[in-house]
DNA sequence: CGGTACATTGAAGGGGCTCAATCCACGTGG
DNA sequence: CCACGTGGATTGAGCCCCTTCAATGTACCG
């Protein structure tokens, strides 16, 4: 389940939280490729874990630019911030087959009633999804094309890295470059041009959909990569915990694992 | 108090949920204009509500280059995301004097286990930041200069609005040209020119720290404004939600008030 | 074989940047 | 009261990065 394989990796997850994780991504359901997961405008009642496949984030002008928001890779959650407001903001494309487990908003409720630990390490991952967007930010507000560039590689190559789906320096991304330069704010043949420096200088090339970073020292400096948002999570332990109310059961609160009945 | 205002706006509150929220703003905390109240590459152990004052996010580059993520209204809570990960993914500075309210996470999630539908509702109310973050995301990826500044004056006319900073058509905005040019992705002098042919339109109007909107409905066209995310939240609802395990206390789960001691 | 999807390349132009210089309001100290 | 410093707004000149609009190339596929 890469949803746990990815939030492990942000948070510690007792057995007890991993078996409810997989129980609430129980259910599935298969998109085809090019189909949209999530429409501009509509109403949703639940989120989908992208279990395998990928998809991305887009949205549309009405001059017919668009905006890739963000590339969505198996284990992230589709709904954030999306299906939290009445309508969507934006829509949500499959790139290849893919296959989703949808979670309704009220389960996610019912987790905050009923195992509240972990309901907060799961909004707290929402965080992730909100600390790319920032860096995409300064990324296209600030950054010159090249730099562009190494950063969206790097940041790919980081979490695929963290769902095992890239090695030391190469990945597969099933992204054309048209949409890659909808992503990053350049037009296509820009972008095509930025490569081919890119190429030419040995840092890294692009083919077949398989990104190799020949040299990620000197993309990663090019770049100027942060990547804060890779660090783990951040939440208050059970040891260093104070609340003012001084509730009885407050050790349980805070325990590791607030699975009762596993 | 700001922040109820606020999520009122987004979402039903009842008075018990009211109390329980003003409880946890309690402390307050004086910062002075221009000091930092996070720091990037910092550990934080509590979020932050603005009561009163403006601050901006903003993450600096190697080659000296800013980018101005968000700004920061009263009502606003700094730290979704920033204080999340063990290290601070950028800076919150202070425009004017400021107060604020410390919330430590552990209150957090304290209120995800006593008053968890009042707790969703908070952490629903994230998805609002991450929901401009995607917003400013298109309007830099994407846009002209002049639909940039429209975008964001209607952004920033909207936000006050809901807290009740602005009246019709105009605002104070303690921000510098510089500033808001590094919140867009301009340079100052280029923001400074767009704005004088905004005026010259009959558009709008910057001065002294504040905006007039001269012709509301041309600058929405201009910009293209959707605004979603200025739309009621959407949980659910008491009498849809659907919870696979039918448990018995289901109703009591999604009773709108979750307060019993008030 | 023609059609589609995508990568690649070229030429031309413009939108926005850089680097200043100037202006202006304001506060401060001599 | 004026000289000066400072922060910010405004304007100008030159230019380059990137866009636009094509055309061409190249797989793959029914």
């Amino acid at each position: 389940m890469p949803f746990v394989r990815k939030l492990s990796h942000f948070v510690a997850l007792s057995p007890g939280e991993i078996a409810v994780l997989n129980e609430l991504q129980s259910d599935r359901l298969v998109v085809r490729r090019h189909r949209e997961i999530i429409t501009e405008g509509r109403t949703y009642d639940c989120m989908y874990v992208l279990i395998q496949g990928y998809a991305i984030r887009c949205q549309v002008l009405r001059n017919g630019g668009r905006q890739v928001l963000n590339v969505v890779l198996p284990g992230d959650i589709i709904g954030f911030p999306v299906t939290f407001f009445e309508r969507a903001q934006y829509t949500v494309t499959a790139l290849t087959d893919a296959m989703l487990s949808p979670i309704p908003h009220a389960s996610l409720i019912s987790l905050t009633k009923h195992h509240p630990r972990l309901a907060a390490k799961v909004f707290w991952s929402f965080a992730i999804e909100a600390a790319m967007y920032v860096d995409h930010l300064t990324n296209i507000g600030r950054r010159s094309a090249v730099e562009r560039v190494a950063n969206f590689v790097l940041e790919m190559l980081v979490r695929l890295q963290v769902i095992g789906l890239a090695d030391e320096n190469s990945f597969q991304l099933p992204l054309t470059q048209e949409q890659i330069s909808d992503a990053i704010g350049l037009s296509a043949p820009h972008l095509n041009r930025t490569l081919r420096e890119l190429r030419a200088d040995d840092l890294l090339d692009l083919q077949d959909r398989r990104v190799i970073i020949k040299d990620i020292e000197a993309v990663r400096a090019l770049a100027g990569f942060q990547g804060y948002h890779f660090n783990r999570l951040h939440l208050p332990e059970p040891a260093r915990a104070i609340d003012g109310e001084g509730q009885p059961d407050l050790a349980a609160l805070f325990a590791t694992a607030d699975v009762s009945q596993h």
